[in-house]
DNA sequence: TCACGCTAACTGTGATCACAGATCACGGCA
DNA sequence: TGCCGTGATCTGTGATCACAGTTAGCGTGA
């Protein structure tokens, strides 16, 4: 049997059980920011609230836990890690070398229809922050689906994963920062950032796409430490 | 109360729950190249090997799953996925990136017990590399521990995760080809490369470091390569 | 001898139950 | 009024069962 060359080369999707769908809610709500610092998630609410055995949210958490994005303490309850300064400058180190591997690759290999995306990307998260009372919902959202289309051109699946994981890490604190101090949307340098970011793909410049990355992710990451509302 | 600094420091480790135990022993197995692509794990099966109930291995591989380590196939499967070619090269671009980033922090970061420490791991796994005889399963678990003593001195907690997965796709594939040709000890660069990289990080030259790990990693890689015995 | 078909044994997934331990709120005592 | 003890209710962990689907092997047919 042929199959189209456009159709064998798509991923294989996910198996569609509810653990991997459990799993797909959680992690958006994490790398959103609905899920803050300290929230506590019971498997059996949780369950009950997407309508489902323990079974599928016990098998999602355990993968949450496993990539930290979660954890259980000591006494039996799971809830999002308490993220101390020191591990978030760590994260933020970690997330500028390998994100900024990502542009840097995107800018060598990203082919047109994926720069088109990424511009489209660019533009619509542009537009959300001009507006004069931006949903920060929707801003959130745009921002991540700008850095992935970053990231998903660098080709590199691996890598993609790894980003993934981080995010899933970084999401809580960022994104719940952004919800209490939303002005970062317009004095931050997240649009400017992303506009080099996005000039620097198209004119296959790696070392200023890499560069660009590092300003948007360490920007903003200063911006919440100068903040500090993070502990030790 | 106060307890001692020694501890304060010292990172909580993992809840002895029994799906951690099995977790630990699949992870072994598959970075010790005991596993081989391809080869099938049953749940129920490895649940009666373990002396346990399915449900403590079903956690087991599903995080592992989660990291690509195993997969489950269309057919209800789970297996150790089969690397193609392809993704052998992603697999080592980021590890060289990845791990080489580490080697570069530990150069920089190392304590004096560290070095110590990796000086230690470079010395037995040379001495067992120049043996008449090596034992293989002792040379792939002290190459291990010489690799992982320089990352755990990059101070970076999340890299050494990240690492950590890295090495559970890469295991299968790289040591049981050691196993198949186990030439590569010897004629393979591995102990001199080691060597570079301790003294690197003795002199505290990060860029060398790197240098010298990207050519361990690659250097096994292109051997692996050039035997192609990865499809595609 | 080869091919077909059937059954029996296996696969992961989901649900349910059991259990030990921790938490929290309520009530009684000082 | 303030504090301590206690039981009801919650927590995750492990085991067991049910189910639908796949695989593999054996026997029967041509």
């Amino acid at each position: 049997m042929t199959v189209p060359v456009a159709l064998s080369e798509t991923e294989p999707l996910d198996r569609k059980t509810l653990a991997n769908l459990a799993y797909e809610r959680l992690a958006d709500l994490l790398v959103a920011g609905r899920l803050a610092p300290g929230d506590k998630v019971s498997l059996r609410t949780t369950a009950e609230i997407l309508g489902t055995s323990m079974m599928p949210v016990r098998e999602a958490v355990t993968r949450l836990v496993a990539d930290a994005a979660l954890e259980v303490t000591p006494n039996r309850a799971v809830r999002v890690p308490i993220m101390s300064a020191t591990r978030f400058r760590d994260l933020t180190r970690v997330r500028m070398a390998v994100e900024g591997l990502a542009a840097a690759e995107a800018a060598l290999h990203a082919a047109p229809d994926q720069i088109a995306a990424i511009a489209r990307a660019e533009s619509l998260f542009r537009d959300e922050s001009a507006r004069t009372a931006p949903d920060l919902s929707s801003a959130v959202a745009l921002n991540r689906d700008f850095h992935f289309a970053v990231y998903a051109a660098a080709g590199s699946p691996i890598l993609l994963d790894i980003i993934r994981a981080l995010w899933l890490k970084a999401g809580p604190v960022i994104n719940l920062d952004l919800r209490a101090n939303p002005e970062r949307l317009k004095s931050g340098g997240a649009v400017g950032f992303h506009k080099a970011l996005l000039e620097a793909i198209r004119a296959r410049d790696p070392a200023t796409a890499k560069t660009a990355l590092e300003g948007d992710v360490g920007g903003a990451a200063d911006f919440i430490l100068s903040r500090s509302s993070l502990p030790e």
